[in-house]
DNA sequence: CTGAAAGCGCTTACAG
DNA sequence: CTGAAAGCGCTTACAG
């Protein structure tokens, strides 16, 4: 059907070594011999098989994603980021989503096996077990925000415990005392970062530990909306809250708008992801920012190095820093409303 | 490296052919034989080489998605859509964006030639040409919203010129007598669309040609925002709006707001896409409603239909109906606000 | 029910 | 600088 190699030798009148030669840019080749299997080739609209070079060469060009779920602008960004690195060295994107599961993952694992040289993993639920079971002991991969200890595999997060860690400070530093924080899903990862970080930064500022505010939440609008219920009925009441993600402060919002609380002047309000949502709530939502995509960028990167230098490369865990981003809902000085860095201090720096 | 079915074959004292057989659940192996080369296949984890296998099936069992961009939820509800869908048939998605220029489209499907099985493009700038040039006779294509005419290739759309229609219809039946349109890129082929909706309901219902007030726009927030000064200058003032897309209907509504002009008390103002950040804005944002994600799956379904009955497809142009969704900003009375659906009686019905 | 053999479209030492 | 040949890991008529 397709044009093959074989047909634009014989009519080039050269051995398929020879075309191979010219297509893979070989200095092994003459030159009136190259332009004319050049032309021969063009004539034909002759595209190398991928699969038939895949096959001697074995390599396949491509690289996996391998992603929990395709919801929202997260995981749109991240992709945003990997097929753009991806294109620049002239690399393919599998995509394959909706591994919540641990069955779902390991078949998905088994899927991409043997048709990416490499792969970049973000699934919350997955252990190093699981992983080094079904993934070729030669596999490059790269771990994205999972929790997985050890440093058996590269692996690319958040620091979402500093990013936490700075708000809470920004709040403490306009006068804030009393500061609660709606909590994420309990066992996932961002969570327990996060919490971690409000609390060492409240514990640090000598309030004592029995003075954390820590209320339920599972990063749904609802859930905010819920929690602040709570949280006014608390005496004294709180000044500021410090919503564990957007949606859950933006939920918080309107639970505080219904119940005629000002905000920020009765109370402080804060979030993390910096989603575009926040920019149109009024008033507008202080939060932490995320540079998801260059999250994507980073991984991929990491990972080509890995498949490309498998000698010289070794495993790093790197952790990407965060910005507070403060706008009106926190109530601090206007002066202060620009981007600055949160405390990422602990980034450990990737070496490719 | 990588164990392979020669391994098996040897271990099991059978041969490649019946290994082979095993695992593509051939009937013709002996309920004995079969069991033996399951355990050593488990034994020894063989995961049969994909690339081997493309070889010489001819088949890659991927299919291809090539978008124009990566941003915002449009293109991450698509590539769900696709995912999953291609998950159910036990295929693989390969994904390339930032396919904007003629030439970097051209590359791009080169670059898949060879690696899919078949492709679906969603590109605005591609024309039929282009597209017969640079893909093989024989690979399956489904376009996804791009003005191709004619019927040489399946092709899958959002119904803009019904959603416009029965958008402008809801303002008219509502009293609306003077409605602006900001229109979106000029030769974009959804701004078009959406135009043609708006002229066709304004002149069906009597109202002068000439008095179609159609102000320029570009899709973005910043257009709507601009737009708003123009129109607050007409004489006499418009009484609605119909924003192009749901971006320029919030920088319009900014703009409004800074005018203070009542939304929608002293103007109504609709938008299209309903985009998540529509819930947010006050007043709610009534819009156009399209099922992105269907779309992804239409599209993937329609061209897994083509690459696996070859003979039996027909090819079929596809419009996919839009829905009104009723918020406040277009005032009209509460009892009414509620999703219905939009005149889409001209959706072509797929034969899958 | 099973195997030997050819073939899918490339690449790459090896020999010249 | 060029070609003959082996090999990458599978599948599939063909013969038995």
């Amino acid at each position: 059907m397709a044009v093959t190699m074989k047909e634009v030798a014989r009519r080039a009148r050269v051995s398929t070594a020879t075309v191979s030669r010219v297509f893979n840019d070989s200095n092994l080749v003459g030159e009136e011999t190259r332009e004319r299997v050049w032309t021969v080739a063009k004539e034909l609209r002759y595209v190398p098989n991928p699969v038939g070079r895949s096959l001697s060469t074995r390599r396949t060009d491509a690289i996996g994603l391998l992603l929990p779920d395709l919801y929202g602008e997260f995981f749109s960004e991240v992709i945003r980021g990997a097929d753009q690195t991806v294109q620049q060295h002239r690399y393919h994107l599998l995509i394959s989503s909706s591994h919540n599961e641990r069955s779902e993952i390991e078949a998905a694992l088994q899927m991409m096996h043997g048709r990416v040289d490499g792969l970049v993993i973000m699934t919350p639920h997955i252990d190093a077990q699981t992983l080094h079971a079904n993934l070729p002991k030669s596999l490059p991969v790269v771990l994205l925000n999972c929790p997985v200890a050890g440093n058996a595999f590269d692996s690319m997060s958040i620091d979402n415990y500093s990013g936490a860690y700075g708000m809470v400070r920004h709040l403490l530093a306009h006068g804030h005392r009393r500061i609660a924080i709606i909590k994420g899903i309990e066992r996932n990862y961002d969570a327990i970062e996060r919490l971690r970080g409000y609390r060492a930064a409240i514990t640090e500022a000598g309030i004592q530990a029995e003075d954390l505010i820590e209320v339920s939440g599972d990063f749904s609008e609802a859930s905010g909306y819920k929690a602040v219920e709570t949280i006014l009925g608390l005496s004294p009441r709180p000044s500021a809250i410090f919503a564990s993600n957007d949606s859950m402060a933006i939920g918080a919002l309107s639970a505080l708008k219904i119940a005629k609380v000002q905000v920020p002047g009765e109370i402080a309000l804060v979030g993390f992801d910096n989603i575009p949502v926040g920019n149109y709530v009024k008033p507008t939502l202080t939060t932490v920012n995320v540079d998801i995509s260059n999250l994507g960028v980073q991984a991929v990167t990491r990972l080509l190095h890995a498949v490309r230098e498998k000698n010289s490369h070794t495993k790093h865990q790197v952790i990407l820093p965060t910005t507070l981003i403060i706008r009106e809902s926190c109530g601090c000085p206007v002066e202060e409303r620009s981007q600055y860095s949160a405390k990422g201090g602990d980034a450990t720096a990737s070496n490719n």
